[in-house]
DNA sequence: ATTAAAATATGGTATATACCAATAATTTTG
DNA sequence: CAAAATTATTGGTATATACCATATTTTAAT
Protein backbone atom coordinates (compact mmCIF):
# COMPACT_ATOMS: atom_id res chain seq x y z
CA UNK A 1 0.00 0.00 0.00
CA UNK A 2 1.38 3.24 -1.08
CA UNK A 3 1.77 5.91 1.55
CA UNK A 4 -0.23 9.02 1.80
CA UNK A 5 2.27 11.42 1.57
CA UNK A 6 3.33 9.36 -1.38
CA UNK A 7 0.37 9.94 -3.37
CA UNK A 8 0.66 13.51 -2.80
CA UNK A 9 4.08 13.69 -4.39
CA UNK A 10 2.97 12.63 -6.98
CA UNK A 11 0.15 15.14 -7.69
CA UNK A 12 2.47 18.15 -6.83
CA UNK A 13 5.23 16.64 -9.30
CA UNK A 14 1.99 16.96 -11.70
CA UNK A 15 1.51 20.38 -10.95
CA UNK A 16 4.71 21.38 -10.62
CA UNK A 17 5.65 20.34 -14.13
CA UNK A 18 2.52 22.32 -15.55
CA UNK A 19 4.12 25.61 -13.92
CA UNK A 20 6.67 28.05 -14.39
CA UNK A 21 10.25 28.31 -12.32
CA UNK A 22 9.79 30.26 -8.75
CA UNK A 23 5.83 30.38 -9.21
CA UNK A 24 4.58 29.66 -5.61
CA UNK A 25 2.45 26.59 -5.08
CA UNK A 26 -1.13 26.80 -2.92
CA UNK A 27 0.22 26.38 1.05
CA UNK A 28 0.16 23.34 3.28
CA UNK A 29 -3.00 24.28 5.13
CA UNK A 30 -5.09 24.66 1.48
CA UNK A 31 -3.35 21.33 0.53
CA UNK A 32 -3.98 19.51 3.54
CA UNK A 33 -7.72 20.58 3.21
CA UNK A 34 -7.89 20.00 -0.26
CA UNK A 35 -6.84 16.45 0.05
CA UNK A 36 -8.29 15.78 3.17
CA UNK A 37 -4.67 15.06 4.58
CA UNK A 38 -3.54 16.39 7.91
CA UNK A 39 -0.87 19.08 7.00
CA UNK A 40 1.90 16.89 8.81
CA UNK A 41 1.41 15.07 5.89
CA UNK A 42 1.13 17.54 3.16
CA UNK A 43 4.58 18.36 4.93
CA UNK A 44 6.25 15.51 4.22
CA UNK A 45 5.30 15.18 0.75
CA UNK A 46 7.15 18.67 0.38
CA UNK A 47 10.15 18.11 2.33
CA UNK A 48 10.36 14.56 -0.01
CA UNK A 49 10.39 17.32 -3.00
CA UNK A 50 12.53 19.84 -1.21
CA UNK A 51 14.92 17.36 -0.90
CA UNK A 52 14.94 16.24 -4.27
CA UNK A 53 15.18 20.25 -5.56
CA UNK A 54 11.65 20.60 -7.04
CA UNK A 55 10.46 22.91 -4.80
CA UNK A 56 12.34 25.23 -1.60
CA UNK A 57 10.50 27.27 0.83
CA UNK A 58 10.53 30.72 1.78
CA UNK A 59 9.64 31.14 5.62
CA UNK A 60 6.66 32.71 6.21
CA UNK A 61 6.42 33.53 2.57
CA UNK A 62 5.58 30.30 0.51
CA UNK A 63 6.53 27.18 -1.36
CA UNK A 64 7.60 27.36 -4.66
CA UNK A 65 8.96 25.39 -7.55
CA UNK A 66 12.60 25.58 -8.70
CA UNK A 67 14.02 25.70 -11.98
CA UNK A 68 14.93 22.31 -11.77
CA UNK A 69 15.06 19.88 -14.41
CA UNK A 70 16.41 15.78 -13.98
CA UNK A 71 19.43 15.95 -12.05
CA UNK A 72 21.95 12.95 -11.67
CA UNK A 73 23.32 12.49 -7.71
CA UNK A 74 26.87 12.13 -7.57
CA UNK A 75 27.18 11.42 -3.72
CA UNK A 76 25.58 7.89 -3.90
CA UNK A 77 26.38 6.05 -6.57
CA UNK A 78 23.60 3.08 -7.66
CA UNK A 79 23.71 3.11 -11.50
CA UNK A 80 21.89 4.92 -13.94
CA UNK A 81 18.66 2.78 -13.66
CA UNK A 82 18.11 3.40 -9.61
CA UNK A 83 19.55 6.74 -10.02
CA UNK A 84 16.30 7.77 -12.41
CA UNK A 85 14.31 5.78 -10.31
CA UNK A 86 15.13 7.24 -7.09
CA UNK A 87 14.52 10.61 -8.67
CA UNK A 88 10.81 9.39 -9.81
CA UNK A 89 11.38 8.83 -13.39
CA UNK A 90 10.68 5.84 -15.44
CA UNK A 91 14.24 4.43 -17.11
CA UNK A 92 14.82 2.70 -19.71
CA UNK A 93 17.65 1.50 -22.21
CA UNK A 94 17.81 0.79 -25.81
CA UNK A 95 21.16 -1.44 -26.57
CA UNK A 96 23.17 -0.07 -29.45
CA UNK A 97 26.36 -2.64 -29.16
CA UNK A 98 26.78 -5.27 -26.80
CA UNK A 99 30.02 -7.45 -27.59
CA UNK A 100 33.33 -9.60 -26.39
CA UNK A 101 36.40 -8.34 -27.16
CA UNK A 102 39.96 -7.98 -25.85
CA UNK A 103 40.80 -5.50 -23.80
CA UNK A 104 43.28 -3.18 -25.98
CA UNK A 105 46.06 -1.13 -23.73
CA UNK A 106 43.85 1.79 -22.93
CA UNK A 107 41.06 -0.11 -21.58
CA UNK A 108 42.66 -2.76 -19.96
CA UNK A 109 44.68 0.03 -17.86
CA UNK A 110 41.54 1.65 -16.99
CA UNK A 111 40.20 -1.86 -15.53
CA UNK A 112 43.24 -2.79 -14.41
CA UNK A 113 43.93 -6.10 -15.96
CA UNK A 114 46.00 -7.28 -18.83
CA UNK A 115 45.74 -6.26 -22.63
CA UNK A 116 44.10 -8.96 -24.58
CA UNK A 117 41.80 -9.92 -21.49
CA UNK A 118 38.17 -10.64 -22.73
CA UNK A 119 35.93 -7.73 -21.96
CA UNK A 120 32.19 -6.73 -22.47
CA UNK A 121 31.60 -3.74 -24.13
CA UNK A 122 28.08 -2.47 -24.03
CA UNK A 123 26.92 1.03 -25.54
CA UNK A 124 23.53 1.72 -24.38
CA UNK A 125 21.33 5.12 -25.06
CA UNK A 126 19.67 6.00 -21.69
CA UNK A 127 16.38 7.79 -21.30
CA UNK A 128 14.17 8.53 -18.27
CA UNK A 129 10.54 8.75 -19.41
CA UNK A 130 11.15 7.97 -23.40
CA UNK A 131 13.65 10.73 -23.56
CA UNK A 132 17.40 10.42 -24.44
CA UNK A 133 19.39 11.72 -21.60
CA UNK A 134 22.91 9.90 -22.07
CA UNK A 135 24.68 7.57 -23.86
CA UNK A 136 27.69 5.56 -22.49
CA UNK A 137 30.06 2.92 -23.47
CA UNK A 138 30.67 0.69 -20.72
CA UNK A 139 33.70 -2.01 -19.97
CA UNK A 140 33.40 -5.10 -17.52
CA UNK A 141 36.11 -7.67 -16.87
CA UNK A 142 34.21 -11.10 -18.35
CA UNK A 143 36.51 -12.54 -15.58
CA UNK A 144 34.43 -10.58 -12.62
CA UNK A 145 31.19 -10.02 -14.84
CA UNK A 146 30.35 -12.83 -16.98
CA UNK A 147 27.41 -10.91 -18.60
CA UNK A 148 24.58 -11.91 -21.49
CA UNK A 149 21.99 -10.31 -23.39
CA UNK A 150 19.00 -10.91 -21.55
CA UNK A 151 21.10 -8.95 -18.45
CA UNK A 152 22.53 -6.11 -20.51
CA UNK A 153 19.00 -5.08 -21.67
CA UNK A 154 17.91 -4.95 -17.71
CA UNK A 155 19.66 -3.25 -14.54
CA UNK A 156 22.87 -4.58 -14.63
CA UNK A 157 23.62 -3.77 -11.08
CA UNK A 158 21.31 -4.99 -9.87
CA UNK A 159 22.34 -8.62 -11.72
CA UNK A 160 25.53 -7.87 -10.06
CA UNK A 161 23.88 -7.01 -6.84
CA UNK A 162 21.70 -9.37 -6.53
CA UNK A 163 22.42 -12.68 -8.74
CA UNK A 164 26.16 -12.50 -8.41
CA UNK A 165 26.13 -11.57 -5.02
CA UNK A 166 28.87 -8.76 -5.34
CA UNK A 167 29.05 -5.77 -3.38
CA UNK A 168 30.31 -2.57 -5.05
CA UNK A 169 31.60 0.13 -2.62
CA UNK A 170 32.72 2.91 -4.23
CA UNK A 171 32.68 4.73 -7.69
CA UNK A 172 35.08 7.73 -9.28
CA UNK A 173 33.78 10.25 -11.56
CA UNK A 174 35.48 13.21 -13.56
CA UNK A 175 33.34 15.20 -15.57
CA UNK A 176 34.75 17.36 -18.59
CA UNK A 177 32.49 19.65 -20.84
CA UNK A 178 33.19 18.87 -24.60
CA UNK A 179 31.46 17.64 -28.17
CA UNK A 180 29.93 14.31 -28.69
CA UNK A 181 31.18 11.57 -31.01
CA UNK A 182 29.54 11.94 -34.07
CA UNK A 183 27.77 8.98 -34.08
CA UNK A 184 26.77 9.72 -30.75
CA UNK A 185 25.15 13.39 -31.74
CA UNK A 186 21.46 11.92 -33.04
CA UNK A 187 21.19 9.53 -30.48
CA UNK A 188 20.93 12.08 -27.72
CA UNK A 189 19.27 14.50 -30.59
CA UNK A 190 22.00 17.28 -30.63
CA UNK A 191 23.97 18.78 -33.10
CA UNK A 192 27.89 19.36 -33.48
CA UNK A 193 27.51 22.66 -31.21
CA UNK A 194 25.79 21.44 -28.68
CA UNK A 195 28.27 21.28 -25.46
CA UNK A 196 27.82 17.75 -23.39
CA UNK A 197 29.54 16.52 -20.46
CA UNK A 198 31.35 13.79 -20.70
CA UNK A 199 31.72 11.31 -17.26
CA UNK A 200 34.26 8.88 -17.36
CA UNK A 201 33.32 6.10 -14.30
CA UNK A 202 36.07 3.78 -12.06
CA UNK A 203 33.41 1.53 -10.31
CA UNK A 204 35.53 -0.98 -7.39
CA UNK A 205 33.92 -3.84 -5.65
CA UNK A 206 34.49 -4.77 -1.83
CA UNK A 207 38.10 -6.35 -2.65
CA UNK A 208 39.26 -3.29 -4.52
CA UNK A 209 39.11 -4.98 -8.03
CA UNK A 210 37.98 -2.55 -10.82
CA UNK A 211 34.31 -4.18 -12.51
CA UNK A 212 33.10 -1.04 -14.85
CA UNK A 213 34.73 1.50 -16.97
CA UNK A 214 32.35 3.68 -18.03
CA UNK A 215 32.56 6.69 -19.98
CA UNK A 216 29.65 8.50 -21.41
CA UNK A 217 27.92 11.87 -22.65
CA UNK A 218 25.42 13.62 -21.03
CA UNK A 219 22.94 16.00 -22.08
CA UNK A 220 22.72 18.50 -19.95
CA UNK A 221 20.05 20.60 -21.04
CA UNK A 222 18.17 17.46 -20.15
CA UNK A 223 19.80 15.99 -17.16
CA UNK A 224 21.87 18.33 -14.82
CA UNK A 225 24.54 17.27 -12.13
CA UNK A 226 24.12 17.87 -9.00
CA UNK A 227 26.09 17.07 -5.71
CA UNK A 228 25.21 17.78 -2.65
CA UNK A 229 28.34 18.11 -0.28
CA UNK A 230 28.70 18.17 3.66
CA UNK A 231 30.79 19.74 6.11
CA UNK B 1 16.13 30.74 19.91
CA UNK B 2 17.88 27.51 18.88
CA UNK B 3 15.23 24.46 18.25
CA UNK B 4 14.92 21.78 19.90
CA UNK B 5 15.76 19.37 17.23
CA UNK B 6 19.07 20.89 16.38
CA UNK B 7 20.10 20.60 20.03
CA UNK B 8 19.54 16.93 19.86
CA UNK B 9 21.16 17.50 16.46
CA UNK B 10 24.52 17.47 17.74
CA UNK B 11 24.03 15.41 20.97
CA UNK B 12 23.89 12.62 18.20
CA UNK B 13 26.74 14.33 16.45
CA UNK B 14 28.64 13.75 19.35
CA UNK B 15 27.82 10.49 20.19
CA UNK B 16 28.46 9.53 16.74
CA UNK B 17 31.63 10.46 16.82
CA UNK B 18 32.35 8.29 20.04
CA UNK B 19 30.76 4.96 17.90
CA UNK B 20 32.46 3.21 15.61
CA UNK B 21 30.72 2.25 12.03
CA UNK B 22 27.33 0.77 11.57
CA UNK B 23 26.58 0.66 15.09
CA UNK B 24 23.23 1.01 16.65
CA UNK B 25 21.78 4.31 18.28
CA UNK B 26 19.23 4.29 21.10
CA UNK B 27 15.96 3.68 19.39
CA UNK B 28 13.80 7.01 19.00
CA UNK B 29 11.40 6.23 22.16
CA UNK B 30 14.17 5.84 24.26
CA UNK B 31 15.99 9.01 22.82
CA UNK B 32 12.62 10.70 23.56
CA UNK B 33 12.25 9.78 26.60
CA UNK B 34 15.79 10.08 27.31
CA UNK B 35 15.86 13.95 26.34
CA UNK B 36 12.49 14.59 27.38
CA UNK B 37 11.35 15.32 23.65
CA UNK B 38 8.38 13.69 21.61
CA UNK B 39 9.25 10.88 19.41
CA UNK B 40 8.33 13.28 16.30
CA UNK B 41 10.90 15.93 17.35
CA UNK B 42 13.28 12.83 17.99
CA UNK B 43 12.69 11.80 14.23
CA UNK B 44 13.24 15.52 13.01
CA UNK B 45 16.87 15.20 14.24
CA UNK B 46 17.40 11.51 12.80
CA UNK B 47 15.99 12.87 9.70
CA UNK B 48 18.69 15.51 9.40
CA UNK B 49 21.23 13.49 10.12
CA UNK B 50 20.21 10.80 7.65
CA UNK B 51 20.19 13.54 5.01
CA UNK B 52 23.50 14.10 5.86
CA UNK B 53 24.91 10.59 5.64
CA UNK B 54 25.21 9.80 8.86
CA UNK B 55 22.97 7.83 10.02
CA UNK B 56 20.70 5.03 8.05
CA UNK B 57 17.06 3.49 9.50
CA UNK B 58 16.66 0.01 8.51
CA UNK B 59 12.69 -0.83 8.93
CA UNK B 60 11.77 -2.62 11.64
CA UNK B 61 15.38 -3.22 13.31
CA UNK B 62 17.14 0.55 14.20
CA UNK B 63 18.90 3.06 13.14
CA UNK B 64 22.74 2.70 12.42
CA UNK B 65 26.27 5.06 12.08
CA UNK B 66 27.43 5.11 8.51
CA UNK B 67 31.30 4.90 7.77
CA UNK B 68 30.64 9.22 6.98
CA UNK B 69 34.07 9.58 8.03
CA UNK B 70 35.23 8.83 5.12
CA UNK B 71 32.64 10.45 2.69
CA UNK B 72 32.89 13.21 4.36
CA UNK B 73 36.28 13.95 3.55
CA UNK B 74 35.85 13.16 -0.09
CA UNK B 75 33.37 15.65 -0.52
CA UNK B 76 33.24 18.38 1.98
CA UNK B 77 32.90 21.24 0.77
CA UNK B 78 35.37 24.10 1.84
CA UNK B 79 36.04 26.72 -1.16
CA UNK B 80 37.93 26.88 -3.94
CA UNK B 81 40.88 28.37 -2.05
CA UNK B 82 41.35 25.05 0.09
CA UNK B 83 40.44 22.87 -2.44
CA UNK B 84 42.88 23.91 -4.52
CA UNK B 85 45.68 23.87 -1.63
CA UNK B 86 44.26 20.40 -0.88
CA UNK B 87 44.68 18.69 -4.47
CA UNK B 88 48.53 20.14 -3.54
CA UNK B 89 48.29 23.31 -5.86
CA UNK B 90 48.82 27.42 -5.01
CA UNK B 91 45.37 28.94 -4.98
CA UNK B 92 45.18 32.73 -5.95
CA UNK B 93 42.51 35.22 -7.34
CA UNK B 94 41.97 38.08 -8.93
CA UNK B 95 39.14 40.66 -8.05
CA UNK B 96 37.37 41.55 -11.25
CA UNK B 97 34.81 43.26 -9.64
CA UNK B 98 32.85 43.70 -6.38
CA UNK B 99 30.49 45.64 -5.27
CA UNK B 100 27.05 46.44 -3.39
CA UNK B 101 23.83 46.52 -5.21
CA UNK B 102 20.21 45.14 -4.88
CA UNK B 103 19.35 41.93 -5.36
CA UNK B 104 17.36 41.67 -8.60
CA UNK B 105 14.51 38.92 -9.00
CA UNK B 106 16.78 36.03 -10.04
CA UNK B 107 19.59 36.18 -7.11
CA UNK B 108 17.26 36.94 -4.35
CA UNK B 109 14.77 33.85 -5.37
CA UNK B 110 18.39 31.94 -5.15
CA UNK B 111 19.40 33.41 -2.20
CA UNK B 112 16.07 33.12 -0.08
CA UNK B 113 15.60 37.00 -0.03
CA UNK B 114 13.69 39.89 -0.82
CA UNK B 115 14.12 41.44 -4.66
CA UNK B 116 15.72 45.03 -3.54
CA UNK B 117 17.85 43.18 -0.58
CA UNK B 118 21.42 44.34 -0.53
CA UNK B 119 23.62 41.87 -1.63
CA UNK B 120 27.60 42.03 -2.82
CA UNK B 121 28.54 41.06 -5.52
CA UNK B 122 32.04 39.52 -6.27
CA UNK B 123 33.54 38.50 -9.48
CA UNK B 124 36.79 36.72 -9.52
CA UNK B 125 39.45 34.95 -11.37
CA UNK B 126 40.51 31.95 -9.80
CA UNK B 127 44.04 30.21 -10.49
CA UNK B 128 46.15 27.17 -9.80
CA UNK B 129 49.90 27.70 -9.37
CA UNK B 130 49.31 31.11 -11.44
CA UNK B 131 47.14 29.14 -14.44
CA UNK B 132 43.72 30.78 -14.64
CA UNK B 133 40.84 27.81 -14.09
CA UNK B 134 37.83 28.97 -13.18
CA UNK B 135 36.11 32.44 -13.80
CA UNK B 136 32.74 33.13 -11.11
CA UNK B 137 30.45 35.42 -9.89
CA UNK B 138 29.51 35.28 -6.32
CA UNK B 139 26.31 36.77 -4.24
CA UNK B 140 26.38 37.49 -0.70
CA UNK B 141 23.76 39.16 1.22
CA UNK B 142 25.16 41.97 3.20
CA UNK B 143 22.70 40.85 6.05
CA UNK B 144 24.44 38.13 6.88
CA UNK B 145 27.98 38.31 4.95
CA UNK B 146 29.75 41.85 5.81
CA UNK B 147 32.02 42.43 3.14
CA UNK B 148 34.82 44.81 2.93
CA UNK B 149 37.44 45.21 -0.01
CA UNK B 150 40.13 43.45 1.78
CA UNK B 151 38.20 40.29 3.02
CA UNK B 152 37.14 39.94 -0.93
CA UNK B 153 41.07 39.11 -2.07
CA UNK B 154 41.66 36.89 0.61
CA UNK B 155 39.57 33.80 1.59
CA UNK B 156 36.01 34.58 2.02
CA UNK B 157 35.64 31.27 3.49
CA UNK B 158 38.07 31.69 6.50
CA UNK B 159 36.75 34.97 7.11
CA UNK B 160 33.22 33.72 7.46
CA UNK B 161 33.93 30.65 9.25
CA UNK B 162 36.81 32.24 11.37
CA UNK B 163 36.38 36.07 12.01
CA UNK B 164 32.65 35.74 11.72
CA UNK B 165 32.04 32.55 13.73
CA UNK B 166 29.43 31.22 11.32
CA UNK B 167 28.95 27.32 10.64
CA UNK B 168 28.88 26.42 6.77
CA UNK B 169 27.16 22.91 6.67
CA UNK B 170 26.07 21.90 3.31
CA UNK B 171 26.18 23.04 -0.11
CA UNK B 172 24.87 22.02 -3.23
CA UNK B 173 26.08 22.20 -6.93
CA UNK B 174 24.77 21.89 -10.18
CA UNK B 175 26.86 21.02 -12.85
CA UNK B 176 26.16 22.10 -17.10
CA UNK B 177 28.29 21.90 -20.16
CA UNK B 178 27.51 25.49 -21.93
CA UNK B 179 29.90 28.20 -23.50
CA UNK B 180 31.52 30.74 -21.33
CA UNK B 181 30.24 34.64 -21.69
CA UNK B 182 31.82 36.50 -24.25
CA UNK B 183 33.46 39.09 -21.52
CA UNK B 184 35.03 36.07 -19.38
CA UNK B 185 36.48 34.16 -22.41
CA UNK B 186 39.93 36.33 -22.35
CA UNK B 187 40.08 35.79 -18.80
CA UNK B 188 39.81 32.13 -19.34
CA UNK B 189 42.05 32.15 -22.28
CA UNK B 190 39.53 30.23 -24.34
CA UNK B 191 37.81 30.99 -27.78
CA UNK B 192 34.05 30.97 -28.41
CA UNK B 193 33.97 27.21 -29.35
CA UNK B 194 35.52 25.93 -26.39
CA UNK B 195 32.91 24.15 -24.15
CA UNK B 196 33.05 24.87 -20.20
CA UNK B 197 31.63 23.81 -17.51
CA UNK B 198 28.82 26.17 -15.53
CA UNK B 199 28.66 25.33 -12.14
CA UNK B 200 25.73 26.97 -9.79
CA UNK B 201 26.43 26.67 -6.53
CA UNK B 202 24.31 27.38 -3.12
CA UNK B 203 26.13 27.19 0.49
CA UNK B 204 23.82 26.78 3.36
CA UNK B 205 24.78 27.90 6.83
CA UNK B 206 23.61 25.58 9.96
CA UNK B 207 20.16 27.70 10.44
CA UNK B 208 19.57 27.03 6.95
CA UNK B 209 20.00 30.41 5.80
CA UNK B 210 21.51 30.65 2.12
CA UNK B 211 24.69 32.78 2.52
CA UNK B 212 26.19 32.39 -0.96
CA UNK B 213 24.67 31.94 -4.73
CA UNK B 214 27.24 31.74 -6.91
CA UNK B 215 27.74 30.65 -10.59
CA UNK B 216 30.95 30.27 -12.37
CA UNK B 217 32.46 28.76 -15.25
CA UNK B 218 35.20 26.27 -15.54
CA UNK B 219 38.15 25.46 -18.52
CA UNK B 220 38.01 21.99 -17.72
CA UNK B 221 40.64 21.95 -20.53
CA UNK B 222 42.63 22.64 -16.69
CA UNK B 223 40.20 21.51 -14.19
CA UNK B 224 38.80 18.53 -13.99
CA UNK B 225 35.67 17.52 -11.84
CA UNK B 226 36.38 14.79 -9.66
CA UNK B 227 34.01 13.02 -7.24
CA UNK B 228 33.92 9.91 -4.96
CA UNK B 229 30.86 8.33 -4.26
CA UNK B 230 29.87 5.35 -1.96
CA UNK B 231 27.21 3.02 -1.31
C1' DA C 1 -3.51 59.44 -1.53
C1' DT C 2 -0.61 58.23 2.33
C1' DT C 3 0.19 56.32 6.50
C1' DA C 4 -0.70 53.49 10.39
C1' DA C 5 -2.87 49.84 12.61
C1' DA C 6 -5.02 45.45 12.56
C1' DA C 7 -6.13 41.11 10.65
C1' DT C 8 -4.70 37.23 8.00
C1' DA C 9 -1.70 33.83 6.00
C1' DT C 10 2.67 31.57 5.89
C1' DG C 11 6.11 28.15 7.01
C1' DG C 12 8.70 26.29 11.45
C1' DT C 13 8.53 23.89 15.57
C1' DA C 14 6.67 20.82 19.08
C1' DT C 15 3.57 17.54 21.48
C1' DA C 16 0.64 13.54 22.22
C1' DT C 17 -1.35 9.84 20.30
C1' DA C 18 -2.41 5.82 17.42
C1' DC C 19 -1.91 2.14 14.45
C1' DC C 20 0.88 -0.82 11.11
C1' DA C 21 4.10 -4.54 9.73
C1' DA C 22 8.13 -6.97 10.31
C1' DT C 23 11.98 -8.11 13.13
C1' DA C 24 14.12 -9.90 17.24
C1' DA C 25 13.79 -11.63 21.74
C1' DT C 26 11.27 -14.40 24.87
C1' DT C 27 8.34 -17.94 26.38
C1' DT C 28 5.85 -22.01 25.74
C1' DT C 29 5.28 -26.42 23.84
C1' DG C 30 6.62 -30.86 22.15
C1' DC D 1 17.16 -29.62 23.44
C1' DA D 2 14.64 -28.00 19.47
C1' DA D 3 10.77 -26.08 17.38
C1' DA D 4 6.84 -23.29 17.58
C1' DA D 5 4.11 -19.72 19.38
C1' DT D 6 3.99 -15.43 21.72
C1' DT D 7 5.48 -10.91 23.02
C1' DA D 8 8.12 -6.77 22.82
C1' DT D 9 10.60 -3.58 19.99
C1' DT D 10 11.54 -1.06 15.88
C1' DG D 11 10.95 2.36 12.38
C1' DG D 12 6.99 4.18 9.10
C1' DT D 13 2.84 6.53 8.62
C1' DA D 14 -0.96 9.53 9.91
C1' DT D 15 -3.89 12.73 12.59
C1' DA D 16 -5.16 16.66 15.39
C1' DT D 17 -3.63 20.36 17.69
C1' DA D 18 -1.05 24.37 19.28
C1' DC D 19 1.89 28.16 19.31
C1' DC D 20 5.60 31.19 17.20
C1' DA D 21 7.46 35.00 14.36
C1' DT D 22 7.26 37.36 10.41
C1' DA D 23 5.49 38.67 5.74
C1' DT D 24 1.64 40.14 3.38
C1' DT D 25 -2.85 41.88 2.86
C1' DT D 26 -6.64 44.38 4.40
C1' DT D 27 -8.77 47.92 6.86
C1' DA D 28 -8.97 52.24 9.27
C1' DA D 29 -7.31 56.68 10.23
C1' DT D 30 -5.19 60.91 8.82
Amino acid sequence: MKPKYMTLVEALESMIQSMGKNEMIPSERVLAKEHNLSRMTVRKAIDYLVDQNKLYRVNKVGTFTTDEKLYKKVDAFSGFTNEVRRAGGEPSSELIEYSLQAANKHIAANLGIKEGDLIYKVIRLRKKNGVPIMIDEAHFPQAIIPLNEQVVTGSIYDYIQNTLGLKIVTANQRFKATFAKKEYQKYLEIDELTPVIRTELHVYLEDGRIFEFNHGYINTDRYEIVSKSYQ
